[in-house]
DNA sequence: AGAATGACGCTGA
DNA sequence: TTCAGCGCCATTC
């Protein structure tokens, strides 16, 4: 794997931009997805460091809870993502809970990478 | 170097 | 179903 925590970013970004419109992923989806099994939380750090505004969808990445990921030090942003979410059909509720298991996607093979 | 932290996830109560 | 506890591991203090 990579030592360099920039190409560790970097393969996350590029992984979460897989995710299609109206479709959500999981933090360990998109571990898995990248061949890090074990690492959802280093998915997450990685979102954290994204610079915004970013082209990068990471508004459809959720954790396994179904739920938006709701944390002061995002500073508003978990309240944009549940925005950008209701924006693309995706209903979210104030709790910011979603029906994960309906619009979940279907990420390709690990092999793919 | 050691402890604390966190945009996670699974299990069990 | 909700909640606490634990395992996880890079980053930060």
């Amino acid at each position: 794997m990579a030592g360099d925590p920039q190409l560790w970013d970097q393969r996350v970004w590029n992984a979460v931009a897989l995710v299609p419109r109206g479709r959500l992923a999981t933090y360990g989806q998109i571990a898995e997805l990248i061949g890090a099994w074990g690492r959802a939380r280093q998915v997450g750090w990685a979102l954290r460091r994204l610079p915004l505004p970013s082209e990068i969808p990471w508004h459809r990445v959720v954790n396994a809870r179904g739920c938006i990921a709701m944390a002061p030090s995002r500073e508003g942003s978990d309240w944009i993502q549940r925005q950008r979410l209701i924006a693309e059909g995706i209903p979210v509720d104030a709790e910011g809970r979603l029906p994960l298991c309906r619009f979940r996607w279907q990420a390709p093979a690990v092999s793919s990478f």
